[in-house]
RNA sequence: GCCAAUGUAGCUCAGUCGGUAGAGCAAUUCAUUCGUAAUGAAUAGGUCGUCGGUUCGAUUCCGACCAUUGGCUCCA
């Protein structure tokens, strides 16, 4: 009977404080059957059942809030025991029970000094915090399920019976109102579902996406590592990797020549007085290493690449016959990144953007941005990304530049996008201080959506470097300058890549495009002569000699993604073919290995 | 950076209530010469993340640090 509640009659709890009357919520929902409740219902319903259940197993818990999220729910606590993940069961089985209740979930409109004193008297200072958050005016509103009762705008279902299928998934800490400087709550995040089969499903989905994990793939694979010795966040590439990655390079060289852009290179390091100058060291400080003293002057690591195409184009006097000027660098910077935000190839502290900046006139503006919005479209499909959304990012309160020329960007960006037929969402005043910006996202092959094209522009940088060029009246003008990077950085995209494909890339970017397998060593020499022919036409292959069997050398293949497996026994050293097995379609029957070269060379063309 | 957890062989993991550790896979050697997802046997392989403390003795207990994992915050 805590808080005077009386099981066989739950309308009756906290009548003592405030003499608080609960009624049922089912007025809201009428006779709809569960399935039909709406999904973040249900889940939110799941979070005040997951706060019920913990507040009976840990009785001075103090709650903050508990939404319902994309994925599912959670719920913040403050409370003495720190929980583990024995925790999550004990909760769940504790859930259970108040589930089989059937507990109603009852509401009641309260004044404003009611809810005070009820959150008083339970100590929920949270709560309190909460309440004085809604603004005067508004109702308030509490909701109750068994003996939980809490301030919560709703709507809930019915009964506790109705919250579905649930899981609770995992632990975290989180900043109370996500501030970094406040107290560190404890969050459970769970997940429910209309059905168990929803649930399942969901979390079949999770299981894949570990599957795909780029940080087991690449160690499997053996495409990429960290070491403890070397430093987090800084990426080693193994020879595999390192080999998807020249391939990419090399397209995208290839790409950028042919698409109007010109290649450099720029050091590692600059002065302090080109940071100075950039602003870096006034806005970027926290993100820059510390200095490097070199004949008594300051150098930094680069965290951009900007300043210092900004010095080539200052190298002279530029004309307006030249502009626009496209110049790209695959430039690699280094980034503080606090510790605890690393995260495999997604979050690294040295990364190498696929970088460049266009330098053009005003006139020139428009075109140059839907040029390089149809160019990294281009780039994405040739990568095998077809779903990409666009985010267009406006002025913030603090900025710089000309209001005529942030409305000519703002325009430019949009024709851009419209032109090129892409959902576009606003982010109104989410630019930069020195510019709009659009942002690209592409989803992969599961769904998932990764920020990755950013085109900005900006109006800082010539201003505080001085560009200019001549016009056609003999008169000095400011450039305008748009910073992009379309795959955003290698390290990222490759990330990115071994999670879109599963580590099973498309033949043109797979290190071992062919693996020969020689049934025993009488075909050893028969499998040498067709991995020469088969590197005779650049095709990347290798033999596997082990005295192993044909099933276990096929089963390594493919755990390796090899795309096909060309094996070679008696019947084909004397008909002079391969029996061909491909990663997809399994068996393809024997061939010649012309048609098989044939065959592959078709599947590079298409990008397969 | 913050909260929590984890760190044992190349990989995946077991184990030691304090007496310096074990499996499977991989590797190596030998045997097997095989027809479309694992042939068999043997051998080798570990400062139990690093440093310090407690102890006769630490991989085990304590502390600091490093790294990783799940989040939070951050990512102009």
């Amino acid at each position: 009977m805590e808080d005077g509640f009386d099981e066989a009659n739950p309308s009756t709890i906290y009548k003592n404080q405030g003499g608080l009357r609960f009624v049922a919520t089912v007025i809201n929902w009428g006779k709809l059957k569960m399935s039909k409740f709406p999904l973040d219902t249900i889940r939110h319903s799941a979070a005040h059942i997951m706060a019920a259940a913990v507040r009976e197993l840990f009785p001075d818990v103090k709650f903050d809030i508990g939404p319902s999220t994309d994925d599912g729910f959670y719920y913040d606590f403050d409370m003495e025991h720190r929980l583990a993940p024995e925790d999550l069961e004990k909760i769940e089985e504790a859930m259970i029970k108040l589930v089989n209740k059937r507990l109603p979930f009852e509401y009641s409109e309260v004044t404003r000094a009611e809810a005070e004193a009820l959150f008083k008297g339970l100590g929920q200072t949270y709560k309190l915090e909460r309440l004085a958050d809604i603004p005067e005016g508004d109702k308030i509103t509490l909701y109750k399920c068994g003996n939980f009762v809490d301030l919560c705008r709703g709507p809930h279902v019915e009964n506790s019976g109705q919250t579905g299928a649930f899981k609770l998934l995992s632990l975290a800490g989180s900043y109370y109102r996500g501030k970094e400087i406040n107290p560190m709550l404890q969050r459970i995040y769970g997940t429910a579902f209309p059905e168990k089969k929803d649930l399942n499903e969901y979390l079949r989905k999770i299981e894949e996406a570990k599957k795909r994990d780029h940080r087991k793939l690449g160690k499997e694979l053996e495409l990429f590592s960290t070491s403890d010795q070397v430093g987090a966040g800084l990426i080693l590439w193994h020879p595999k990797g390192a080999f998807i990655r020249n391939t990419i390079e090399t397209f995208w060289k290839s790409e950028h020549y042919k698409n109007g852009y010109e290649l450099m290179y720029t050091p590692h390091i600059g002065k302090a007085e080109l940071w100075q100058t950039s602003g870096h060291l006034d806005f970027y400080k926290e993100s820059m290493y510390s200095p490097m003293e070199i004949d008594e002057v300051d150098y930094y690591t680069k965290p951009m690449n900007c300043p210092f195409h900004i010095q080539i184009y200052k190298s002279r006097v530029r004309s307006y016959r030249e502009l626009p000027l496209r110049w790209a660098e695959l430039g690699t910077v280094y980034r503080y990144e606090k510790s605890g935000v690393l995260y495999g190839l997604l979050r690294v502290r040295g990364f190498t953007q696929d970088d460049a900046h266009i330098i053009c006139t005003p006139e020139q503006i428009e075109s140059e941005i839907a040029e390089v919005l149809r160019f990294s479209l281009h780039i994405w499909k040739s990568f095998g990304f077809k779903e990409i959304k666009a985010y267009l990012a406006t002025r913030p309160a603090k900025s710089v530049g000309a209001p005529e020329r942030w409305e000519q960007a703002l325009v430019s960006l949009e024709k851009a996008v419209k032109q090129a037929g892409l959902d576009v969402e606003i982010d109104e005043g989410g630019g930069a201080f020195y510019g709009p910006k659009i942002d690209l996202k592409i989803k992969d092959a599961i769904g998932r959506e990764w920020q990755t094209t950013t085109i900005q522009f900006d109006f800082n940088l010539p201003e505080r470097f001085d560009m200019s060029y001549i016009g056609e009246d003999g008169q000095k003008h400011q450039p305008y300058m748009v910073h992009r990077a379309l795959l955003g950085s290698l390290e990222r995209f490759f990330g990115i890549l071994i999670e879109h494909y599963a580590g099973a890339f498309p033949l043109w970017l797979a290190p071992v495009q062919v693996m020969v397998i020689p049934i025993t060593d009488k075909h050893h020499e028969y499998g040498m002569s067709i991995l020469k022919a088969l590197k005779e036409k650049g095709i990347r292959a290798e033999i596997d000699c082990r005295p192993e069997t044909m099933g276990s050398k096929i089963k390594d293949a493919r755990n390796q993604r090899i795309h096909y497996m060309a094996i070679a026994g008696d019947k084909e050293l004397e008909s002079k073919t391969v029996s061909v097995r491909s990663r997809r379609e399994d068996q393809l029957g024997e061939m010649s290995v012309d048609a098989l070269i044939q065959k592959i060379q078709s599947d590079i063309d298409n990008k397969i």
